[in-house]
DNA sequence: AAGAGGATGAACT
DNA sequence: GTTCATCCTCTTG
């Protein structure tokens, strides 16, 4: 194996700049191995989400309930919840426990066990909707509300991710606001805390331009 | 106990 | 472009 491509520690998750690390997610690989049942893709798009100041989060002023629990856990705990009652979404929780900022992993570039992401999917050929979302990426990889907890560093986890040899610079970086923010949440809802890779066809959906006026 | 709405996706026209 | 499938979580009473 290269000797450049490593699984993420746990040191990686630490930082409160949740932002910053959403964009550090950009071109890393992440990997499931349920059952002997290898899957994995790239990262290509993100988005950070920050309580207790951020409207859109979950744990928006220190909200703490059963499903946002996770999100206080240490960095590098796998958020799953369900939304729309059916698609599974996967954060990547992030800070020291006690602090509840994740990210949401939106798509990935599909890299090993295509056929496998297809029949979860129940596609018969590969094209970009098969990861292109939140949900779709998550099937694809297997992923499952029953992961909600399970860590991402430790040695048998069924899912990690690892860094490879993407570097993605800054200034291929499209940010924009977050997908899905009503216009009650406010001021929150125009942070740029949505994060692709420029170019990527991969991506969810281009990001909409907002004129103010 | 009940109801609203949601970090979506698929299938329509 | 639109609709709706489908259900969990949270809020309210």
């Amino acid at each position: 194996m290269d000797q450049n491509v490593h699984v993420l520690p746990q040191t990686f998750y630490q930082s409160t700049d949740v932002v910053h690390l959403a964009k550090q997610l950009l071109g890393k690989i992440v990997i499931s191995d349920i059952e002997g049942k290898i899957t994995s893709g790239i990262i290509v798009e993100t988005e950070a989400y920050r309580g207790p100041d951020d409207k859109g989060c979950h744990a928006y002023g220190g909200r703490y309930t059963e499903r946002t629990r996770t999100m206080y856990a240490i960095g590098g705990t796998v958020y799953v919840y369900i939304c729309y009652g059916m698609h599974p979404m996967f954060n990547v929780v992030t800070g020291p426990e006690g602090d509840a900022h994740a990210i949401l992993i939106r798509a990935i570039e599909p890299l090993n066990g295509a056929e496998i992401m297809l029949e979860r999917r129940n596609m018969s050929f590969a094209k970009t909707d098969l990861t292109n979302g939140p949900g779709k990426l998550a099937v694809s990889l297997g992923i499952t509300k029953e992961m909600n907890g399970s860590l991402l560093y430790e040695k048998e986890s069924t899912i990690y991710i690892k860094s490879g040899n993407i570097v993605v610079e800054e200034k291929d970086i499209v940010s924009g606001p977050r997908v899905g923010m009503s216009v009650h949440v406010g001021p929150c809802a125009h942070r740029p805390w949505r994060f692709y890779i420029r170019d990527n066809p991969w991506v969810s959906k281009p990001l909409v331009v907002n004129y103010k006026w």
